[in-house]
DNA sequence: ACTGGCACTCGCGTACACTGAGTGCCAGTC
DNA sequence: GACTGGCACTCAGTGTACGCGAGTGCCAGT
C-alpha cells in the first residue's frame, strides 16, 4: 500500500504547497516548485493515479489537485522530526517557559495563548482533572448566617470552593471551627474523588457540618470537571469563509465538548493528529486537532491541543505542541 | 429637534422592519405593515426627511432606507418600557436565579449564558473586582520544599491565591502557622486593596513569611483584575457576513480590552446602550452594546452587558438586560 | 396636505462569449 | 519501458450586455 518514492515526493508536495497556498496544486506548479525533477506531463500522469488511489481530489476538471484525508493522513504519517524545525517558534517557547511563574491555572491560561500565537489557530489546554488530586487542606468560611463556604486545596495547588446552606442546622462559629478540624483530620492526604464516599464519626463535635461541607465539595468537584482555557478562537474565523463552519467550529470550542472526545483519545497514546473525520465531529469535518499529553511521571495530568483547518502547517504544528507538552511536563516534574 | 409624531413612528417602523429582516425597507413596506395609515407617496417624502436629518441612509438610490447610528440611537430614545414586554425571557430569567445556587462564580459564568441564549448573540458579564472586596480568610499551604500557597477568601465568596517562593528564608511548619496567625490576626475585615501597603511587626513569629504571602496576595490582586465570563461568541458569526469583521469582533472579546471602557462606561450611569461609535471602538463599528451595572446596597458589583451587531432587537435586549441586573442584584443583596 | 401617476435610477440575475489554467491522451524520443 | 512535448478538451472565472423590478423623486390633481 505504501508510495513508490516519487508519488510519494509529489503527494508531499501537493500537500505543503495546497497548505501555504489555499489553491489547489496543478502539475506545472509540483514540477517547477519542488525537488521532483521530471516534467510536468509526468508529473500529471502520478498524479492521476495518486487521485484514483484517494490521495487527492479534483474540486472540478480543469483545475489542479487538492489533497483528501487519506492524503493528508499520508503526508502527517510520512513526515519526519526533519520538517519540525522551527527556531522562532522553539525560542518564543523556551522564553516562555523560563519566564514562567509558580500560578498554575494562570500559566495554562498563558500557554493556550502562546500555543494559538505561535501556530496561528485556536488553541485548548486542559487543566488538571480535579477528581485525582489530593487534598492537602480544608478550610470553612462563615459567609453569612445562613451560608458557609469550603474551601479546599489540593496537592497540585488548585483550589475547589462550594457554598452550602447551614440554616438546617443551629450554626455557631465554635461549630464551624470544630467541623474544620474533623474535616482537616479525615480527608487531608486522600484524593479529592474520595471526599464523596467519606463517612465521618456522627459523634465528633461538628460533624454535622462536615458532613455538609463534604458533600457541598463532592458536588462540586463532580459539576466542574476539569479545567479548560481556550485561546484564539478568533483565529478560525481567519481559517473558513463559511460563516456557518465558522459559526459550528466556535460553538463547539464555546461548549468544550470538544476536550472530552479529546481527552479520551489521548488517554493511550501520546501525541496524536486527528484529521477531518478522524475527530468523529460532524462540524469538524474541516478541521484537525492535534493534541499531546502533557504530565509528570507517567501521570497525565491535562492535555494541549491545537484545533485548525484540515489545510493546516502540520509539521510546524505537530513540532509547537510537542515542545510545548515537553516543557509544560518538566515544569510540573521539577516543582 | 425633535420629529413630528408621524416622522418618529416611520423612523420607528423602519427600525423594527430592519432589525427583522435585515432588508432596506421601502415606502411601501412601511405603508403596508405599520400602524402609519398613509399612502406610500407621503412616506417617500417623509423618508426623504429623514434621510437629508441623518436618520436614515440608503444603501444605493433604488433601494429602501436602512437607519442610521442617529436613527438607532432615536430608536433606543424614544423606547417606551411597553416594548419591553417579553414573556419567555422574562420567565427564563424567572426560572434561572430561582434555580440559582450559592456558587457566585459559577452563577456568572451561568448568567453570561443566559442572557447570550436568552438574546441570541454574544453576553459579557464581570465579577467584582478583587480590590475592593474584605479579606475574610487567610491560609497558608505548604506545596513543596521550597513553595508555599496563600489563599485567600473574601466577603464575596471569592478566592484569590497565589503561589510564592519560601527558600530564601529556612522554612519550617511552625512558622507558616504562626505566619498564617500574623496575617489572620491583621489582615481579617480589611480591604484586599491595602494588603500591598500593610506593614507588619518584624518581632512577630512568622512575619518573615507574612510578609512574602502579603506580597504575593497584593501583586496577584493586581495581575489578575476583575473575572470576566463570555459566552455566545459563536453568535457573533451569525450576525455579520464579513469575516473581517467577525474575526475583529472577536479578537476584542478574546482580549478582554473591551470590559476595560465598557466598565468605565457604566461607573455613573446605569443601563447603558452603546450604539456604533458610539462605543468608542474602531472594530465595533457595526455593534451595540447594552450595559448594565449590578450590585447590592448602590455598591457597583460588576457589569452585564451583550454585544451585537448595531441591527439588534434593542427592546428586547435592553429589557432583557435590565431584568438580569435586577434579579442578580436582588440575590446579592439576599445573601 | 395628501395622493396617484410617471419617468428615472440602479442593483441583481441571467445569458453568453472569452480566457486561461489544467487535464488526459498519444506519438515520439532516449 | 519510462519520460516528454504536443494537442484537443473541459470548465471555473471574468467581463459585458440586457431585462426586470423595487424603489425613488417629483409633479399635477384632488
Amino acid at each position: 500500500m505504501s508510495l513508490d518514492d516519487r508519488k510519494s515526493a509529489i503527494l508531499r508536495a501537493v500537500v505543503m504547497e495546497y497548505v501555504q497556498t489555499a489553491q489547489p496544486v496543478g502539475s506545472k506548479r509540483v514540477a517547477t516548485h519542488s525537488e521532483v525533477a521530471v516534467s510536468p506531463a509526468t508529473v500529471r500522469s502520478e498524479l492521476a493515479d495518486l487521485e484514483s488511489e484517494g490521495y487527492l481530489e479534483q474540486p472540478h476538471t480543469s483545475a489542479g489537485r487538492i489533497p483528501t484525508e487519506k492524503g493528508y493522513r499520508f503526508y502527517v504519517d510520512s513526515m519526519t522530526d526533519g520538517d519540525a524545525i522551527d527556531a522562532r517558534g522553539t525560542a518564543q517557547v523556551s522564553q516562555f517557559f523560563a519566564a514562567a511563574h509558580g500560578e498554575l491555572e494562570e500559566m495554562l491560561r498563558e500557554t493556550s495563548h502562546l500555543l494559538s500565537s505561535i501556530t496561528g489557530t485556536a488553541a485548548v489546554v486542559t487543566g488538571e482533572s480535579a477528581p485525582a488530586a489530593m487534598v492537602r487542606s480544608v478550610q470553612l468560611v462563615d459567609l453569612s448566617a445562613t451560608v458557609a463556604m469550603v474551601v479546599v486545596v489540593t496537592s497540585a495547588g488548585a483550589v475547589v470552593k462550594r457554598t452550602f446552606d447551614v440554616s438546617p442546622t443551629p450554626a455557631g462559629m465554635a461549630d464551624l471551627a470544630s467541623a474544620q478540624k474533623v474535616l482537616t483530620d479525615e480527608l487531608v492526604g486522600r484524593p479529592l474523588a474520595e471526599v464523596a464516599g467519606h463517612s465521618f464519626d456522627a459523634k465528633a463535635p461538628g460533624s454535622t457540618f462536615a458532613v455538609l461541607a463534604a458533600d457541598a465539595i463532592a458536588n462540586g468537584a463532580d459539576a466542574e470537571g476539569p479545567q479548560v482555557y481556550v485561546d484564539g478562537a478568533s483565529r478560525i474565523a481567519h481559517a473558513f469563509d463559511a460563516r456557518e463552519t465558522i459559526e459550528e467550529v466556535l460553538t463547539l470550542l464555546e461548549k468544550q465538548v470538544l476536550i472530552v472526545g479529546l481527552i479520551r483519545e489521548i488517554l493511550d497514546s501520546g501525541l496524536t493528529v486527528a484529521i477531518g473525520s478522524e475527530t468523529g465531529m460532524k462540524p469538524l469535518a474541516e478541521c484537525s486537532l492535534v493534541v499531546a499529553p502533557y504530565g509528570a511521571d507517567g501521570e497525565t495530568a491535562g492535555a494541549i491541543a491545537v484545533l485548525g483547518p484540515t489545510r493546516m502547517d502540520y509539521a510546524g504544528t505537530v513540532s509547537a505542541v510537542s515542545e510545548v507538552s515537553n516543557r509544560l511536563s518538566r515544569l510540573l516534574r521539577e516543582e
